[in-house]
Order: C-alpha cells, then sequence, then structure tokens
DNA sequence: CTGAAAGCGCTAACAG
DNA sequence: CTGTTAGCGCTTTCAG
C-alpha cells in the first residue's frame, strides 16, 4: 500500500517532547491561556520540531462536533452554483470552519446519499441548494436527520430550515413591466421543466404583472422535461407555428438555446424578436446581440445563507427567517420597443 | 449550541441490541463472512432498528486511512475545472470513496493550505490541478508530506507524480497548421500571462509549426499578466497598431474579450481577422460568428487522472507517467481563407 | 496551573 | 466463529 510512509507526529509525541503532558500541549494548541508561558513556548517549539500538525478529524470525533460546514448543490459544471460554493467556501474558512463540497448532480437520491454523508461527517451545519425537481425532498431529509442547515436558490419559504433565494416575482415583474413598456403584446416564456419553483414563480409573477397592466397581451409558455438537446426541439416547434416579438428565457440555459434557434431560423434580434434571459453570464456581453438578463446576487446570496447557517449553528433559535434577495437588470442589445427602428449598433454588421 | 440533537447509534448500541460484540458487529457491517448468517442477520436488525449509520471518520482514524480521495483545483467558478470535478466525483464513489473538494483561488498560498489540509485529513490521495502560476509549488509541498497524488491539467511531466494533460503541442500546432493553410501570414497569439506552462507550450508550439512551415509567417504574442480586465485593455492597445489577419486565443476567458474588442472595434469576424480558441465552450456555438475551438477531452482527463491515482493508492511502484490526451478540432464559421470570399452563414444578418 | 484517566466511534489482533 | 483488549489522535474531567 502506498500512504503516508513518515509517520506523523501525535499530539503525545508534542508533549513528551515539551516535557509536559498531552492534555497541556492540548490547551496551548487550542489557545487556552490558563497554560504558564515558558510551557507554552516549549509546546510551540515542538510542534515546530516536529512539523506537528493536528488531525482535525479525530479531534472533532471527541469534541463530537467537526469544523466542517457541508454545502450540496445540484451542479458543480454550473457556473452558478461553482460561484456560490466558492464564495461560501471563502466565509467559511474566515469562520474557522472547512467546506465540504458535494454536488447532487441534479438528482434526488444522490442529494439524499450526499446529505446523509454530510451527517455521518458530523458537520456542523449544511447548506442545500436543492435539485431542479424540488419538493422539499432535500429539506426533508434534514430535518429528519435533524440536521442544521439553511436551503438556498430554487427555495420558497420552509418550516424548518431558514431560506435564502432570489426575489424571482419582482425580478419577473420588472421584466414583464420593461416588455410592456417597450409595447410588447405577445411574448414567449421558455424554459425548462415546470416543477422547479424558482421556474414556477417566475411564469406566475410575470404573467400577474401583465393580467395587472396589460390585459390584452397573450403570455405563451414553453416548458420542456427534457435537458438541452429537448429546449432546441420545443424551441423549434413553437417557432413553426408562432411569432411572438419578445422571447423571456426562464433560465440560463435556455438563453443559450433561444440564440441559436434564432440563429438558425434567421431570427434577427431584436428587430424580430427581443430576447431577456433570467441569469447573466459573462458571455452574454459577446454575442451579437448582447443579451439582456436579470442579474442574480450570487455573492450576496452565498453571505446571507452562510450568515443564516452561522446562527443557527451558534444557537439561535426561532423561527425559519425567509430572505429574498434583489435582482439587478442589465439592459443591453437584445431588446427593442415594438415597431421602432434599430438602435445603432456598435457590433459586426 | 444547536446541532443534532438526536443521539446516534454507536456500534456498541447496535452490538448489544444484536447480542453480539461490537467487533462481531464491525465485522458484518464490512462484510466480513466469517461471521454466522444468524448474527449476522441480527446485527442487520439492530442496524435498521436503529437507524445506525457508521461514522466513517471514527472508521478510518484507526484503520489509519480514510475512504476519502481530495482535489485541489484553482477555481471552481470556471466551467473547465467545474467539470473536471464533476467528473472525479462520480469517478471516486463508484471506486467507493468520498471526494473532498476544495479550491485555491489561483493562490499558491491558498493552494499550499489545501493540500495540507487534505493530508491532515489523511485522504488516500489527492489530484492536483496546479494554480496559473504553476512553478511547481504544489507539488513540491505534495511531496514534502509524501502525499500520494496525481497531477492533472497546468502540468508538463513531473519526477514524484503522474501528470495528465492535453496535448498541447499536438493541438497548438495543428492549429497553426490550419491558420497556415488557410493562408494567414499574420497571427496574433493572446493570453493571459505566460507563467502558465500550458499557455508557453501553447505558444512555442505554434511558433515551431510556423518557423517549420511557413517561415515568412509573423507571429505576434501579446500575454497579460492581469486578469480579465487587463486582457481587454492590451488587446486594444495592440490592434491600435497592427492587423493581424487570425488571432488564435490562448485561454477561454481570452476569447470572450477578442469577442467583445472586435465588436467594440467593428472589426468583421472573420472577414477581417479569423478568430480560434483554445478550449470549448458552449456559449461558443451561439455567438456570431460561431467560435472555432479547440476541444479538451475533460471527461477522459478526469478518467486518466483518477485512474493513475487509484494504481499509486493500491500500491502500484515505479516511474510517474506522464500522459497526452488529444484534442479535438471544432471548425466554426470565425474561421476563413485569407481573401476569400465569406461563406454564406445562416445566422444574423 | 497540570496530568492521569477515561472515552469519542471504530477496528486490529489474538486468545478462546 | 466470537469476544476481549488495546488502541487510532484527540479532548474532557477532575483531583491534585
Amino acid at each position: 500500500m502506498a500512504s503516508n510512509n513518515k509517520v506523523r507526529a501525535s499530539i503525545h509525541d508534542v508533549a513528551r517532547r515539551a516535557g509536559v503532558s498531552a492534555a497541556t500541549a492540548s490547551k496551548v494548541l487550542r489557545g487556552i491561556r490558563t497554560v504558564k508561558i515558558a510551557n507554552a513556548e516549549k509546546v510551540r517549539l515542538a510542534v515546530k520540531d516536529l512539523g506537528y500538525r493536528m488531525d482535525p478529524l479525530a479531534s472533532g470525533l471527541r469534541r463530537r462536533t467537526r469544523q466542517i460546514i457541508g454545502i450540496v448543490v445540484p451542479d458543480l459544471e454550473n457556473e452558478f452554483f461553482g460561484r456560490l460554493t466558492s464564495r461560501i467556501e471563502i466565509l467559511a474558512e474566515e469562520a474557522g470552519y472547512s467546506l465540504a463540497i458535494a454536488s447532487s448532480h441534479e438528482s434526488e437520491v444522490r442529494e439524499r446519499k450526499m446529505l446523509e454523508r454530510m451527517h455521518d461527517w458530523r458537520v456542523a451545519g449544511t447548506i442545500l441548494a436543492p435539485v431542479r425537481s424540488e419538493r422539499g425532498a432535500g429539506a426533508t431529509v434534514m430535518k429528519e436527520l435533524a440536521m442544521t442547515g439553511a436551503l438556498v436558490d430554487r427555495v420558497m419559504a420552509n418550516d424548518t430550515f431558514d431560506t435564502v433565494t432570489v426575489d424571482n416575482v419582482r425580478a419577473s415583474a420588472r421584466v414583464a413591466r420593461t416588455l410592456i413598456e417597450a409595447g410588447h403584446r405577445h411574448v414567449l416564456l421558455f424554459g425548462l421543466s415546470d416543477v422547479s419553483k424558482n421556474v414556477r414563480a417566475r411564469i406566475s409573477a410575470f404573467q400577474d404583472e401583465a393580467d395587472a397592466f396589460c390585459p390584452q397581451m397573450s403570455v405563451d409558455v414553453v416548458l420542456t422535461e427534457d435537458s438541452v438537446e429537448g429546449l432546441r426541439g420545443s424551441l423549434s416547434d413553437y417557432l413553426e407555428h408562432h411569432r411572438p416579438t419578445a422571447v423571456f428565457s426562464l433560465a440560463q440555459t435556455g438563453t443559450l438555446s433561444v440564440l441559436s434557434e434564432f440563429r438558425r431560423r434567421s431570427i434577427q434580434c431584436p428587430q424580430d424578436i427581443s430576447l431577456i434571459g433570467f441569469d447573466d453570464a459573462e458571455w452574454m456581453q459577446a454575442t451579437y446581440p448582447s443579451v439582456c438578463a436579470v442579474v442574480q446576487p450570487v455573492a450576496l446570496l452565498a453571505e446571507q445563507a452562510f450568515a443564516r447557517l452561522l446562527l443557527r449553528i451558534n444557537g439561535q433559535e426561532g423561527f425559519p427567517v425567509c430572505l429574498l434577495e434583489q435582482c439587478h437588470f442589465q439592459e443591453r442589445e437584445s431588446l427593442m420597443s415594438v415597431g421602432s427602428v434599430p438602435l445603432a449598433h456598435t457590433g459586426n454588421q
């Protein structure tokens, strides 16, 4: 067996070399001040000499809780969750925890498995971004296991855990109003699977806003259960028979499909059809036309979710709160008023 | 302190309820067959009744090696590493390990910290994708600590660890040949920081190929230390005074910058300047023009790196190997022969 | 202020 | 086949 052949010094080795007991060495290492300064010095010296490093997992075994925070996200290949995780990793370390990262790969059974693993690892707390088919399964598992946790993204209020999410309603309403004001009266809402609470919220908020301020607006909704391949197909089918003046893409992958489909069909955007996407990405600045998007405050979501979790870990009691963070609307070229002349673009062609 | 208030059953509880000793219970749980069937059944029943779950970390403490594999990548926000990590997570689990994921956030000091943490966690092995400023620092740390490991991406041969990387030389040579054949005689190589071994390899391979097959080709190189902001600036400066017929972007972020800069300056791509990018992304299909790219075999990199690590964990001895995986060249619209008439595009405009 | 002893949850070793 | 004993590396407790 290959492995760490160099035997590692244990706290007993340190204690022996420093001429004190393991208990004392332990105190020094944990920064407890009730140790004679001379002894503390000796311990620190021994640590240095031996290149001693504590085994945090063994330590956690004894303390009965480990300095680890878990996070389970549905998809690490997705930039959004990459950014979320990345930010939380830093926050966790600043607070003295290690972050254990796991992906449920959009599968409910994996989600359960990963949550159980976090529990088995005795993490201090777990942040969960549920899978797309969110029916609260993940939260239920966490509740069953009596885990301390917080939920982020793709969640509405929950009766057990604090939740942090984007204000889908306000953001969608804002998109609706923008389109109405630009004269659009026939809009397609396009996205993946209606089982996601986020997407449902975005749709109904859009419709409510349309009903309230522009009852004559006709709103089509096309949702696909399948993944990326299906997206393109269902959009294609739809465009065969309908010609809205604007498309509101309900998620990032959808936005990409819309753009390609426009290109395939030689649909001029925004002259023929305007496009607004939910969720921004860097590449949306570089496309032609650049794409208007609802920008989610990822860093803020991370910070709030982490802050809530930390409070709970530290014993904060009380009813779960439900935090809604506001999105920003990024105007770009893909949006045009109906009937107006195209703006002068700086881009190709 | 909030925490897991429900007390968890230990293996002793299981043993007691099953009327056997902890050692026997342990054997059953580990699937060791030398246990009377009746007893094994009783243990399994007790496990079920108690909802028992083993503490894998305590178990690892005793066995002196944990069923964990570590991976340290430079940037989880980067799609490439997201995919790599995601794939390795699955492979690790199939092999009976949990994957501990950490990001060094492109910082050498963090990289060391994360590697040390993996070591402290007594992982069975660690896969490292070094930070951009790769001077072998990460590998040195791993060697110092006598860790079992493998290196992936951004590495050349290493005298201690198996390495798995993309064949930058062949890929770049291929790009060079493609451009030569398309009649390009003035090319810009554009990218981030020359301290990355990958980027250095790509540049010199391109130059070698050009020297060999088209000595009159003029090759400019613009590299930026800074991150994304700097990229745009240095490209802009360059284009102020030069007008190559093609740009070879050495990394994904660069490709995005090139595209935006083209748009800003109303440079028609590919009519005025062709573009080829190293590293593919989904959005490159949807831009106008769609972007030619060198596609890295991410899944393959993951599989090879993992396979090598597993061999080492299982005691495989011998000199470190250096695996080179081949890239695929994806033709798209952004490449045109010099002096030729644009192809009919199906896209906008 | 210190150290001996006990034990976190688990498993290796070995005598029965 | 089974159970006892003795730890893995650490921290807690409590008598000194």
